[in-house]
DNA sequence: ATGATTTGACCTCT
DNA sequence: AGAGGTCAAATCAT
């Protein structure tokens, strides 16, 4: 991981970037102000958004896994070799063995609403299947596995569990990807399509949840542009009532489909857990995320989230999403931190 | 009645 | 052998 390859194509990209970076904060300006401008300066990121991933899938980066990191998942994942590809090779059998699972997982930290036993509606509905002790631990690991598991054959798990230091904390391991249809997000990604392409209702979910206000954060990036691996990329944006029904995040970057990162969501903008209900309070949260694409698809969809987010037609909503670490694949890597500054 | 949760046992991996 | 993940029967909730 030392050597980057492809460094005249991780140039372009971070150009391609640093424009974006800047339309952002013009639209953060823009803001409370003309509806038109933002409009202009969202379909500008869009495509800019898109020339980049272009790049990026015509060949710059050859994703690899690195190493599991940060995000302080240590799941069957990040020892396992990594066929980042294959996702679906195998899904859950029916025997008791801990397999090596989907490479994919995603973390999340999220806080919960009264010391409510589950942390946020991510959009999906799950069903618990197992509780065990983890040594270490104070709190108890919750294994929940998607309801549509035996109807649909989804084989998206997830793990909560309270943390140590902050029971009303939770950290969200998501394994898998959703192969189910949920009616709700669906609903609304039929409304959120016109702007961008759902291509993953899992993202969906989760980036639901996050939508409201906007606001991402950076931290500690300093390295060089060219060096992929911890390029900062940041979107800082405190975007003023985004309505939970337009949610900017309505398209893809799926836990289950990608990586790891952490969520840190307000205590008030949880709600209680299950799945379908697309209403969610809206609270300032921040996302100081690590991220690990186990494909350019899912950079894709991320990508698009972060054009969504900042696309939105917001009206009034406090938002604070914050990315602070975005990690690419093997070869790629973004560190979204200071991009907003 | 149906579906979700609880919980102890079982299985695999390290 | 211990820890973590899953199964499945029993129990609870709707």
């Amino acid at each position: 991981m030392d050597s980057m390859e492809g460094n005249g194509g991780s140039r372009l990209v971070v150009t391609e970037l640093s424009h974006i970076k800047e339309l952002v904060k013009q639209l953060e300006v823009q803001l409370g102000g003309s509806p038109e401008l933002c409009k202009h300066l969202v379909s500008q990121i869009f495509s800019l958004t898109e020339r980049s991933i272009g790049m990026i899938k015509s060949g710059s980066f050859d994703g690899r896994k690195r190493a599991a990191g940060d995000a302080g998942l240590d799941s069957p994942l990040s020892t396992t070799p990594s066929p980042l590809s294959d996702v679906s090779d195998v899904p859950f059998k029916t025997n008791k063995k801990r397999k090596t699972m989907e490479k994919r997982q995603y973390q999340i930290t999220v806080s919960s609403t009264g010391g409510a036993e589950t942390p946020v509606d991510d959009g999906h509905s799950w069903r618990k299947y197992g509780q065990k002790e983890i040594l270490g631990t104070k709190h108890p690991r919750g294994y929940y596995r998607c309801t549509h598991r035996n109807s649909q054959g989804c084989v998206a798990t997830k793990q909560v569990q309270r943390t140590d230091e902050d029971p009303t904390l939770f950290n969200v391991i998501y394994h898998g990807t959703h192969t189910c249809v949920q009616k709700a997000v669906a609903g609304q990604a039929a409304a959120a399509g016109k702007n961008q392409p759902l291509q993953n209702p899992d993202a969906h979910c989760l980036l639901q949840s996050m939508s409201s206000s906007l606001t991402v954060k950076t931290e500690g990036l300093a390295t060089e542009p060219q060096d992929w691996s911890t390029m900062p990329f940041c979107l800082s944006s405190p975007v003023t009532g985004l309505a939970p029904e337009h949610n900017p995040f309505s398209t893809p970057s799926t836990p289950e489909n990608c990586f790891a990162r952490r969520v840190s969501l307000s205590p008030s903008l949880v709600s209680p857990a299950t799945s379908d209900s697309n209403h969610l309070s809206m609270a300032p949260f921040h996302v100081a995320g690590n991220a690990e694409w186990c494909a350019q698809s899912e950079l894709q969809e991320v990508v698009s989230a972060l054009v969504a987010v900042t696309s939105t037609p917001v009206p009034a909503m406090e938002t604070d999403f914050s990315v602070d670490g975005f990690e690419f694949d093997p070869d790629f890597t973004i560190d979204v931190s200071s991009f907003f500054e």
